[in-house]
DNA sequence: ACAATAATGATTGACGTACTTCATTAAATA
DNA sequence: TATTTAATGAAGTACGTCAATCATTATTGT
């Protein structure tokens, strides 16, 4: 009825608890065939090792630090929200959190934050990564410390980071780029493509995929030069209006970063059809999906990626295994009926 | 540095450790301006209690009963293969999870296998429900009994499940629906659709949102009348070939259920360019949506599933609140570009 | 065979909370 | 004021593992 203990294995075994704790913790000074007796008796009894009152004997609590970009966009919001959100749920499991916003787009202002933290920093870091060279610097070092880096919806490759929390945007820009595809049934005509800035790696890849299956698999569609819009909504609204008035064919749109606000409502004041997948729920992408302004939305949501950079940093903490399947961050579509 | 702990609070509100642990675990003898010295004690210290050593100290260990379909399909076969991951991952915290395999659409057999059961059901229940008095009934016991129920994949309403860990069906039915519609170019033509048993409620209520869009928004499709599968491949092949053979004029697909291995053989052995939206991740759907015989394939996630169902027992045993942004399930829209 | 070394046993005190018992003090009632 | 009742304190044991210490055996090499 009640659980196997160390206890148990140690009877089943013929050995002293201390013997038992020697295996399990792999320390030295047990001979090659005592662990195996141990080892069976553990499968005998089919025992797992009370992991909780382990790290409370450990007095193993952990330690990590969130460094996010503070942009005013509602997907960093959102993001700040639910790192608060399960902060003070984690808690309870001897997990600590302390998360730091930092300008966007800034990769200065990424290295000045690690090195005032210094040892504060914990066992781990989820940092959303701009790419630079100094960033890399920082991270390699901060490996070389001891402590687990894992880089946060935007991906240093090339960098010691032990694994990347996030989407893969080259396929988000294929699943932009295959369902509008589907989505458009005039037999030809141009396609719009609204970004927030050419400096940001997750921008550029979603452009790419999305660049990919048009040239590939859409030759009856012809994509138009992208609009940068600075993720601000005005700047949006005034290039893309400009556009429409010089390209009456306009038949899709695909707003792969911020400034999806402005893309809407440019879109709701003109008059054509036009079929249009856009990035983040926010208030204004949940309004378009009802109004039928907006056919597809885009999403890696960002709940799951912050609790699984935390179950990730911990289990690199552990050297615990990784749940692949559990940890994987899908890209999300939703159209009006799956809203959630 | 080190952690705030019970006897921290004891301190700082000037009582004993006693106190504290009267006021932490709501037992009475303490007056109520004691109990406000000893909370305001705790927010100032920002104590928040450690879970792991109170369930430690508690004894506390759960036992929780899935009871699922033994359906050959591949989603249950998925179902209980994550049943079976999961059952090795959280016995490290002290909960002990078994699996009943039934036959599918068989009430008694699940209200057998409750009795049969008897207490060592354990603290919960998680069950693909079959819609039936008798099972109703059972369930409801079951509750009186203080044992916890959440129905799983397939619900039963006007129960006493205390939830419904799944998705929302008729929601998933609109989305096929409104899929469809914008897949679906031609100006007008018929539209097939293909379930597993009537008897299902998860089918039924699919079937009743793709109606739902096709009767109010896609007055220029004709939904013909539905075949039945009853989950076998051959059968559905047979059916829907000779649909077809009557119906020239098909130019979308909803495969609501199993058997979806024989709609695809169909369509692939077809001439037609037809829409094509199924259901459940499979080696022959993932297939399907590479060659683009299938266009979307909408999926809920077993795993998913199966670790929301055991957090969600944990968390009503525990009196714990629900975090309602992580349990909820999604609908996941797959295209060819976002498979896992 | 003897010392030197390696392996094992026995014991103990954490870790932070739960829960009980018994003693003590304060407040409410007669 | 005496007496009952309620509130609080003090102390201890338990949960299952970790980790350290010291004593006791086995197992080596010489």
């Amino acid at each position: 009825m009640s659980r196997v203990t160390a206890q148990d294995v140690a009877e089943e075994a013929g050995v002293s608890l201390a013997t038992v704790d020697r295996v399990l913790n792999k320390r030295k000074g047990v001979r090659s065939e005592t662990i195996k007796k141990v080892t069976s008796a553990m499968d005998r009894l089919d025992f797992v090792r009370d992991q909780t009152a382990a790290n409370l004997a450990r007095r193993r609590s952990y330690r990590f630090t969130f460094i996010v970009s503070a942009g005013e966009t509602s997907f960093f919001s959102d993001i700040q929200s639910e790192i608060e959100a399960a902060k003070s749920h984690v808690a309870k499991e001897r997990v600590d959190i302390q998360m730091l916003a930092v300008p966007p787009l800034d990769p200065q202002a990424i290295v000045n934050a690690i090195e005032r933290l210094g040892d504060d920093i914990g066992d781990g870091l989820a940092l959303v990564a701009v790419e630079s060279q100094a960033v890399r610097d920082s991270v390699n070092s901060l490996r070389a410390r001891g402590v687990r880096v894992v880089t946060f919806i935007s991906d240093i490759p090339n960098s010691q980071r032990e694994r990347f929390v996030g989407i893969d945007n080259v396929a988000a820009g294929r699943v932009a780029g295959s369902l509008l595809k589907r989505f458009i049934s005039a037999p030809s005509g141009d396609v719009a493509l609204v970004a927030g800035s050419g400096t940001l790696r997750d921008h550029c890849e979603r452009r790419m995929g999305f660049e990919q299956v048009m040239r590939t698999e859409c030759q009856h569609l012809n994509v138009l030069p992208w609009i940068e819009g600075e993720e601000m909504a005005g700047v949006v609204e005034e290039k893309l209006s400009q556009l429409m008035a010089d390209n009456s064919n306009i038949v899709g749109l695909y707003s792969l970063g911020g400034g999806t606000r402005g893309v809407i409502d440019t879109i709701n004041s003109a008059k054509q059809k036009i079929s249009v997948v856009t990035t983040e729920l926010s208030k204004h992408t949940r309004a378009a999906l009802i109004s039928g302004t907006v056919d597809a939305v885009l999403v890696q949501d960002p709940g799951h990626e912050v609790r699984s950079a935390i179950r990730v940093l911990r289990a690199l903490v552990d050297d615990a295994p990784i749940n692949e399947k559990q940890e994987r961050i899908r890209i999300e579509i939703f159209v009006r009926d799956n809203l959630p």
